[in-house]
DNA sequence: AACTAAATGCAATAATGTTGCAATTAGCTC
DNA sequence: GAGCTAATTGCAACATTATTGCATTTAGTT
């Protein structure tokens, strides 16, 4: 995974660092969106450290090079976890557990792009998030609801 | 339409002040999203003065109220346009002059909503923003590039 | 090993948010 | 309209997040 970045990297002659190596790796193992400073503190719980100027140019870098998403409702980084050909990537975020998933849905951006066309708007990109509960939280919500009001 | 957020204050049991008047009014008259700050800017300009916290705790007011949203994109806050009983505010963003429109697709929701079901995702709220060109810039786009090649 | 453009670190500064508490005010009662 | 009070605002201090210019280091190349 982090592999498949550093390729890109090295394709568009980007210089493969090893601050970019660290926050590529840190990014791959979290499971939630983070911000520079978050990644500054999990570095440093690894006894690493690296300016937190350099890891906002990182990310910047990453980000346009859509290696890396920014989360709108959070503003928190993470990893893309896509093949970049295919179009918008989507968000599923657990409000619960703050677990993320990323999807595609083509058609989902025909309709988008259809229904903002129709109000004379001509969309190039979607933004879109929806926020929810995660298989495991909505079968512990369940649970407990089941027990309180059986 | 700053009224109608008057009354929603009112039937909450929230003060009506001058501070809050303002920002409302400062929210109406704007055609793209503000930060605090800047809204304690434009205010500036009309010899009017609040302090920053104010602003930070109208806004978070507002925003819980759903009188205004906070757009993902820019981070910016905007006044909320529809009636509020529909579901899911949507965004287009145009990216070239800033312009916003809030709209809803409750056809469109319905199908975001099942296509994170089959993901085993059960999602409660929708954050869509479209970015592109509004009919005015697009036309202007157009007309550029008919006369660049013909 | 030497070279060089690219990347990082550092320091200073700017911008954005937050908190506790004192002073003010909107809406109510009389 | 004057007085009352809870809600709201202002102030001050502080915390966090983000940006910029320049010196130093380093990845990739020769
Ligand atoms: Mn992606
Ligand atoms: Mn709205
Ligand atoms: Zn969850
Ligand atoms: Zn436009």
């Amino acid at each position: 995974m982090v592999q498949d970045s550093i390729q890109v990297l090295q394709a568009q002659g980007y210089k493969v660092t090893k601050p970019r190596r660290q926050v590529l790796e840190i990014l791959d193992r979290a499971q939630r969106p983070l911000s520079p400073y978050d990644i500054q503190r999990l570095l440093r719980q690894q006894g690493k450290y690296l300016n937190h100027v350099t890891i906002y140019r990182i990310l910047d870098l990453f980000y346009s090079l859509n290696l890396a998403h920014k989360l709108l409702s959070t503003g928190g980084f993470v990893k893309c976890t896509l093949p970049s050909e295919e179009g918008c990537h989507r968000f599923m975020v657990c409000h619960r557990c703050g677990a993320i998933q990323e999807f595609v849905d083509p058609q989902l951006c025909l309709q988008e792009s259809k229904s903002t066309r129709n109000l004379g708007f001509h969309t190039e990109y979607h933004f879109s998030e929806s926020s929810g509960l995660c298989s495991n939280c909505y079968r512990k919500q369940l649970q407990k609801q089941g027990n309180a009001q059986p």
